[in-house]
DNA sequence: ATCTAGATTGTTATCGATATCATCTTGGCC
DNA sequence: GGCCAAGATGATATCGATAACAATCTAGAT
């Protein structure tokens, strides 16, 4: 796989790396090491005629700014650490990048990992992170370990649990009830006149958001009177697109008249949908089958795909806002929540017989 | 939206934020500073029971190792940086995931940013990290300012460029030829019987892997005199699954008699054979359509989309491991080429008719 | 008993920027 | 003309760890 044939020898000669420090430019430009780092900064008083000629020679010497001392004298890193389960998953990618254009300008950077759904991982992350000294921090999810938690209490920043409302939250909230949301979408599709459910989800608690929304499907189907659902847990958390489809091959077999099937993400649900028409199923005519989480896929697929709508992006935008908020008002005002919006869009997948 | 009914004020008051030193825990343990300092590296020479005894001081204070003052002394930042194009894609979160699974127990940590296909994000997110002295840098693509290009070079720290094969490389260079890859597509399938082949793809150089698979596209079409290929422009790249959707109906009415449609991503393809399948038309008989990048939704899909699968992980993890070389090695060996796999994975979407 | 290599620990200087305070200009105002 | 405020610039200490070297100690060899 190693193409050595042409060993080619650019312009990283060692020693090349001239390390270049703020000093230098100063002296070349005949002022104080002072003066060139004002220059940098917008707020700092020089003179435009200063500035220009240290922003000529910085250009002509190609001095790159060094934030990692800046950020030991100044005591502040620059950095806003971030944790998602998974970067792989378009929901939260979509958060992530609320979080980055939400900081853009703001002379903050990203500090992006990932958990793999796993508290023990988010832990360490956590630990890693903190080493950065980020001015704040932002999670996925209210459940960590105790030590994760001890750690962050500590750590003096603010701090933002996302994408759930936890029940003891560490400072502030950005998020919406997963259990309301599923909630909502099982009474919107009971009005249709669906009276048999089922439910595909993971088989473990990893994912607590899925926990929600089960817990959200099965509370509510009972309160509805519909007796207790069909459930079929199908895998570790994340189900992927293809346990979807697996799943409810053994949900229909076990429970051949379910008429709608919810689905704890988009993904699984589509993965159901694509097995169904495999095995020559009409989907909503023979099953009707919803997801989460409205992924790009949930609207082009054919038959388009019954979800909850989360504004993922939203989540982040907002979450990076309390973070900046609170770095401002100096963080003295302890934690607020801040519920974000969902919505249940209906598609195709549930069309009812002759609703249209 | 935002719920301030219940001020809760949590543990984080001002001045909570108890700024810990190694100093403090050594004089607490009552060794010196260096001596903690040792403990907390795998190969120092610190004695078993000292190091217990600090790390349960560590423990005990809740002391958080900063990195950002060991960087500046140690010279080393413990970062690598990475741009892609985008964090939505699976393909390119494949390759961070590669990265930072590569990355792990080395001590160094990923700094990711998005360039959003556009090289003058790049060259601020390349000056953005280089403030940071990441340690290496992970690039997708070679395209790249004249001023990236300088900053790059003059960084002194080894560059890998991936996803594509660049005329002139900076440094390190691990990826495949997307115009070779798509070539061996049109290949494949032409020897399956087709002969009429359209082209779906963005509309501008922005997204140079997709120009180059439309490059790949068009030589081969005609080297294969299969005539010049029926090729849509839609939508400033990366083209979505909805625009793949609107181009193949564009296409298919300036040509009706294709037989094949290949398309710039499995994105775009899926769109494509939604978009059909919404319209009555049948894939592959009507149509044949196939994808690039082997995304998770083209195995699940019905029709199942043939598609080029390219190895994203590896990437990331290959283009890991060459920096970690170049970093063990000194980075004195000049830049090399690292060719990763692709292969074609035929799959319903083009099968021909009567060819099961 | 003496010596030495290796292990363990300490001391001091330093990484490269910025905070802070001091100094020097400059222009406006009475 | 003299005074003062605001603006521009400089000098120095410092952020919190680690590199480099020095000092001390231990165990085994002679």
């Amino acid at each position: 796989m190693k193409n050595e044939d042409e060993p080619r020898d650019k312009r990283l000669k060692p020693g090349d790396a001239q390390k270049l420090t703020m000093a230098e430019v100063a002296k070349y430009v005949g002022v104080s090491a002072m003066t060139v780092s004002r220059a940098f900064r917008q707020d700092a008083s020089v003179s435009e005629e200063t500035r220009k000629r240290i922003m000529e020679a910085v250009d002509a010497l190609g001095y790159v700014l060094d934030l990692s001392a800046g950020s030991l004298s100044s005591r502040r890193s620059g950095f806003i650490a971030a944790l998602v389960p998974s970067i792989n998953n378009s929901n939260f990618s979509d958060t992530a990048r609320g979080i980055t254009d939400a900081l853009e300008n703001t002379g903050l950077q990203l500090l992006l990992g990932y958990t793999d759904y796993a508290a023990e991982k988010e832990e360490k992350l956590i630990e890693a992170m903190l080493r950065r000294r980020p001015e704040g921090i932002i999670l996925t999810g209210g459940s960590h370990t105790s030590r994760a938690r001890r750690m962050l209490e500590k750590a003096g920043i603010p701090v933002v649990e996302t994408w759930e409302l936890p029940e003891e939250p560490i400072n502030h909230v950005v998020g919406f009830s997963n259990t309301e949301a599923m909630a909502l979408l099982v009474r919107t599709l009971a009005s249709q006149g669906y009276r048999k459910f089922g439910y595909i989800g993971g088989t473990t608690a990893r994912d607590t958001r899925g926990s929600q929304r089960r817990s959200g499907f099965q509370k509510t189907v009972e309160e509805l009177g519909l007796g207790p659902g069909r459930m079929i847990s199908f895998g570790v958390p994340p189900i992927t697109m293809e346990q979807g489809g697996q799943a409810i091959v053994s949900l229909l077999e076990r429970w051949p008249d379910t008429e709608v099937v919810l689905c704890v993400s988009d993904l699984s649900a589509f993965g159901a949908i694509m097995e169904c028409k495999r095995r020559g199923m009409r989907v909503p005519e023979d099953v009707a089958i919803a997801g989460f989480g409205d992924y790009e896929i949930s609207s082009i697929c054919h038959p388009s795909i019954t979800t909850i709508d989360v504004d993922c992006y939203g989540i982040g935008r907002q979450a990076a806002a309390r973070l900046l908020d609170a770095l401002q008002g100096g963080g003295a005002a302890g934690g607020d929540i801040t519920l974000t919006s969902y919505k249940v869009v209906l598609r195709e997948s549930t069309e009812r017989a002759g609703s249209r």
